[in-house]
RNA sequence: GGCGGAGUAGCUCAGUCGGUAGAGCAGGGGAAUCAUAAUCCCUGUGUCGGGGGUUCAAGUCCCUCCUCCGCUACCA
């Protein structure tokens, strides 16, 4: 049976307008996921949204909706986001699912089963406009002094998750888990912040009501994270640890953004630890984009909106620039220039070009058909030897979510195929040597084939195109047919080959604005 | 304030156990003409943030200063 393999996105808070950081998060897990699949695990990779909470029960209430009415509509935003990027996710998990709500109280039973849960009264300056409670020295004149919201002061009954007692443990689950979290430097950090000493964490809240109720006390709703973070495995089915979670947990990973990354990396497990259940394998906190340099706010109104870039660019093109620009894990900046530059040098030139220009020397010379290749060279060989060593050094990479590596080592492939056409000169061979000139081609094609296979997780359009172009079968797609495994026949007639990654060319100015 | 990280070619960054620096892109020159005017080759004398120290030798270790960034608990 094949290998498991579970990846998840945070799920979205639903008050939020889908934009590039969502779109970010997903398209990486998207990546990370098809490349576990055509490398023959069984992937489990799991998106949704978060639904409840303050925020949404007063965005409910002033549009005069339901807030399940709402949440439903507002939720398809991120469906619809999900469809526009082509992330083929396994589930989508909503907090308002009776199976996610099932979880949640199952998981806070056993929580109070093992004492790790009591009922104790939280107190402090709390702005309801913010949700949250600020310290003495984060308040100015009745407001906070970063949001500048008003407080005031509460007292409420809370029930509280004993997270002081598990510093001590999460240390040492760290310390024998030297990768769970991504990348490093952010590990390093989460350690400091567990070294400083833990409080126990309020877990309940009674200011609202929309939300998961916490068991036999209803005028308690579960807070935020204990409700959220449940849906990792809410979603596969726990309180049944059969089935889907028997098979998928622990996660090999959850993708973040750096913001949520102490949820994640702390509480998440703490909590896990408590109910007796494992940790996730692995966190790997992202970071943010710029805008041409400039931090993205909504006020400033310079928000990169996912669906214009892909309507602009195309899909490929926009999940080869955010993946292969920045390292993930790092902060980045998107620009106009970039984008261009990335989608006409690397796509269209590099490896658009390399094909078109095989492909089509393949169409005019040898009828259209995969050549008859004779002895190969040296040279040849070196070609398909370097095309051959790509999977190992791109699982690496893949491995430890590091996208833009694995697409650097593959684009280096593709430039040492460029430089073997014009070493080869097959044009010339034409005259002088036809059986040769079918034997560089078919070296050529069968590295295309090969560069086209490991392209998929990342451009999943062109490389199907490529796919198609080389007369390669649905079924003979996966990695496991690189190399030698899936040589192409000579004889094979092929489609006319088009070009798969056109060059971006900015629309002429002059008219409109 | 505390803790941590970073400051290397115009831009983005690599630089392992210390031996006087590299890649990609941009720029300049040339070749070729199969191809999406794409490709290939050649081209980088940079005070490696400032100062001091250790050493035969420091971007690479130590001290100090400057600048930038991250984290510093219950908003996703």
């Amino acid at each position: 049976m094949a290998e498991p393999f579970y990846i998840t996105t945070p799920i979205y808070y639903v008050n939020d307008v889908p934009h590039i950081g969502h779109a970010y998060t997903s398209l990486a897990c998207d990546a990370f996921a098809r490349f576990q699949r055509l490398d023959g695990k069984d992937v489990r990779l799991l998106t949704g949204t978060d639904e409840h909470g303050q925020k949404v029960e007063k965005a409910a209430h002033d549009r005069g909706e339901d807030p399940q009415a709402y949440t439903d509509r507002v939720s398809g935003r991120f469906r619809h986001l999900a469809d526009a990027m082509g992330f083929a996710h396994d589930d989508f998990i909503r907090t308002t699912e009776p199976r996610h709500k099932d979880a949640v109280q199952a998981l806070w039973r056993r929580l109070v089963e093992r004492g790790e849960i009591y009922l104790g009264k939280y107190a402090g300056w709390y702005a309801v406009r913010d949700e949250a409670f600020y310290a003495e020295d984060e308040i100015q004149d009745g407001r906070a002094i970063a949001s500048g919201a008003p407080v005031a002061w509460v007292e409420e009954p809370s029930y509280f998750f004993r997270l002081s007692a598990w510093g001590g443990r999460l240390l040492a689950f760290y310390e024998t888990n030297p990768s769970f979290v991504g990348p490093e430097s952010r590990f390093n950090e989460v350690r400091r912040f567990v070294e400083g000493g833990l409080n126990d964490l309020s877990v309940s809240r009674t200011t609202f009501g929309w939300g998961v109720h916490v068991p036999d006390d209803p005028d308690h709703v579960v807070y935020v994270w204990l409700d959220a973070l449940t849906n990792y495995i809410s979603a596969l089915g726990y309180p049944d640890e059969g089935g889907l979670y028997a098979r998928f947990w622990p996660a090999d990973v959850h993708v973040v953004g750096k913001d949520i990354l102490r949820f994640h990396a702390v509480y998440w497990p703490a909590f896990l630890m408590a109910a007796g259940l494992e940790p996730p394998k692995r966190v790997f906190a992202h970071g943010w984009w710029t805008n041409e340099g400039r931090k993205i706010s909504k006020s400033l109104g310079n928000v990169i909106d996912p669906f214009a870039l892909v309507a602009e660019f195309g899909l490929d093109p926009t999940r080869y620039f955010l993946l292969r620009e920045v390292p993930f894990g790092n902060d980045g900046d998107y620009s106009r220039d970039a984008m261009v530059r990335r989608t006409n040098s690397d796509l269209a030139n590099d490896y658009g070009n390399l094909a078109q220009r095989s492909l089509s020397m393949i169409a005019k010379n040898l009828g259209g058909a995969v050549p008859e290749p004779g002895p190969f060279t040296e040279g040849d060989d070196a070609l398909l030897a370097r095309a051959a060593d790509l999977p190992d050094e791109v699982r690496r990479h893949m491995a430890v979510q590091a996208p833009h590596l694995a697409l650097e080592a593959i684009w280096a492939v593709i430039a040492d195929a460029n430089r073997y056409v014009d070493a080869q000169a097959p044009w010339k061979l034409r005259k002088t040597d036809p059986a040769r000139m079918a034997t560089v081609l078919y070296v050529l094609a069968e590295t295309v084939r090969n560069l086209a296979i490991l392209t998929q997780p990342f451009m999943p359009g062109g490389s199907a195109k490529l796919l198609d172009q080389l007369a390669v079968p649905d079924d003979a797609r996966g990695f496991d047919r690189l190399g030698a495994a899936g040589r192409l026949k000579p004889g094979t007639p092929l489609p006319a080959p088009r070009g798969v990654f056109p060059r971006f060319v900015e629309a002429p100015a002059g008219e409109g604005a």
